[in-house]
DNA sequence: GTTCATTTTCCGTATTTCGGAATTATCATT
DNA sequence: AATGATAATTCCGAAATACGGAAAATGAAC
C-alpha cells in the first residue's frame, strides 16, 4: 500500500478523497487503516476538518462526511456535471444503434480510467459493463480513446504500467506499434478495437475540456461479430459528435 | 473581512471552500485576494492542491479546479444529491398548489441558509426568489423551520446575529415569543409565517439527515392575500410529506 | 461493575509552515 | 526584439506546528 504524504496540506487532500470515496459513516481506525495513517495524526486531521465542518460527527463515535462537503460538492458539480450531460448524449446513441454505450473518465492522478456511466443495449447478448470499473488505458477503444489525448509524459508515465492485458492477459502492443496506432487515433478523432479473439469490439471518442485536458470518452462497445453489421464509419462519426458535443458542454461551462 | 486560520490543514478545508466557489478560472492574486491569505503561502497551498490533481493548471499562469476535485465532488454527490432529489418533490408541489416551491439547505458552519433550488408558481403576481439567495435564520417560515431544528447551542449563536429582519428591518421577535414559536414548529412539524404588512406568507417543513440532523427545508412561498384562499392546513401537510419523503431519501443515502 | 477496544490527549522532537523580501517569469506594448 | 509593468515563484531564518508513540480517557459490551 503506497505512504501517505508527509505535511499537513498534502495529508488533508490525501485524506478527502479516502472520505468522498469511502462509507457514509466511518470510525477513525477504520479510516486510519484505509489511508495509513497513524491514529493521532489521523485524529488531528480529522480535527481540523471538523472545524471546517468538511466532516461531522453522528452518533456515539462515529464520522460522517459534513454538511459543508455536500455544499462544496454540489457547488463544483452546479457548474458542469459529466455523467448527468452525457446521460442524454448516450441515450441517444444506444436508441440509434442498439448497442451499449459509456462514458469513462479520467483520473489524472490515479492515472487510471473508470466507467461512470452505461447505457446497456437491449440486445440479450451483451456484455455486462460495470459502473465504476475500470479501464486499462492501453487496451481497448476506450482506453485509447484517452491515451492518445494525454500529454507526451503522462503516456510514457501509463505505458511503464502493467504490460498484459485485463481481458486477454494479451501483451501490450510493442511500443512503436503502440505510438502509431495512436497517432491514428488522434488524426482519426476516434479509436477503433477490434479483437475477435475475444469477441469484444469497440469505438470511442475522446471528451477534452477547456484547455484542451482530456476529461475521459465516450464510447459503443459490441460483441465483435455484430461489429461488421454496422457501418462503421458512421458509427464513429456518431460518437465523436457526441463527444464533441460533450466537451462543448465542458468548455462552456469553464469559460 | 474574516482572517484565514493558521495551520497547513485548517488553511487548506479553507481555501477549498473558495476554490469550489469561485470561477472556473482563477489566478493566485485573485485568490490571495478574495481568500485573505499572503500570497506566498497560498502558494504552498497550492502547491499541494496540485499534487493531489484537486487544483490543475491551465493555459498561462492560470489555475482551475482539478479533475480529482470533480470526481471527489461527483463521488459524494452519486450516493445523495440533496437538490437533484429535491426538483420532482417541488414540481408536484406546485403543479398541485400553484405556489412557489423552495429548497433551502442549511450550512453550519456558515450558520446560514440558501435557497439553492426553486420552482416557480404560474401565476403572473409573483416574488421573485433566487437561487443562492440567503435565508435569515429568526424570520420567514424557511428560516424558522430550519431554525427550531438546531442543536439549542446553535440556535443561541444564531440569535446573538443581527437583530432586525432583513426585507422589513423589523426588530426580531423577543427572546421567550421566538422560543414558543419554534417550539410550535417543532410540535406542528412545519412552520408558518404570515405578514400582511410586507404581503408574504409562507409554509415550511424541516429537511433531516441521518443523524436527525438538519439538512435544510423545503417550503411554499405565496403573497400573502392568495395565503387565505388556500387549504392552508392540507398545504400544510403536503409540504411536510415532501420534506420527509425527501429526509427519507438522505436517510437511505447514509445508512 | 468490569473488561476490552477504541479514541483522545500528552509531549518532546523534528519537520513544516510562515510571510516578507528578493527573484524570476509572464504579458502587454512599443 | 526590447522594455516596462505586473504577477507568480522562490528564498530563508524564525517560529509555530506537525508528528507519532505512549499514556490516559472514554464508551461499548458483557
Amino acid at each position: 500500500m503506497a505512504d501517505p504524504p508527509r505535511g499537513a496540506a498534502d495529508r488533508l487532500a490525501y485524506l478527502l478523497k479516502f472520505i468522498a470515496n469511502g462509507p457514509a459513516r466511518f470510525s477513525l481506525g477504520e479510516l486510519a487503516e484505509r489511508s495509513n495513517l497513524p491514529a493521532s495524526s489521523l485524529h488531528r486531521l480529522l480535527q481540523a476538518l471538523l472545524r471546517a465542518g468538511l466532516v461531522e460527527r453522528g452518533a456515539g463515535q462515529e464520522y460522517r462526511p459534513g454538511r459543508e462537503l455536500h455544499r462544496l460538492a454540489s457547488q463544483l458539480i452546479a457548474s458542469f456535471d459529466l455523467t448527468r450531460s452525457a446521460r442524454p448524449l448516450l441515450e441517444r446513441l444506444v436508441e440509434d444503434w442498439h448497442e451499449t454505450a459509456v462514458l469513462c473518465a479520467y483520473s489524472p492522478t490515479l492515472r487510471k480510467a473508470h466507467i461512470v456511466e452505461v447505457v446497456m443495449t437491449p440486445h440479450p447478448l451483451r456484455y455486462s459493463v460495470d459502473k465504476g470499473g475500470e479501464i486499462a488505458l492501453a487496451w481497448g477503444s476506450l482506453g485509447r480513446a484517452i491515451l492518445a489525448f494525454l500529454p507526451p509524459s503522462e503516456i510514457e508515465a501509463v505505458i511503464r504500467g502493467p504490460t498484459v492485458g485485463p481481458l486477454t492477459g494479451s501483451p501490450r502492443l510493442p511500443r512503436p506499434e503502440l505510438f502509431a496506432e495512436l497517432a491514428k487515433v488522434r488524426t482519426n478523432g476516434h479509436s477503433r478495437y477490434y479483437s475477435p479473439k475475444i469477441e469484444i469490439a469497440g469505438i470511442a471518442a475522446p471528451v477534452l475540456g477547456h484547455g484542451a485536458e482530456i476529461l475521459g470518452c465516450i464510447g459503443v462497445t459490441m460483441p465483435s461479430n455484430r461489429y461488421q453489421l454496422h457501418r462503421a464509419d458512421n458509427l464513429a462519426v456518431a460518437i465523436q459528435d457526441s463527444a464533441s458535443e460533450l466537451s462543448g458542454l465542458a468548455a462552456i461551462a469553464y469559460s
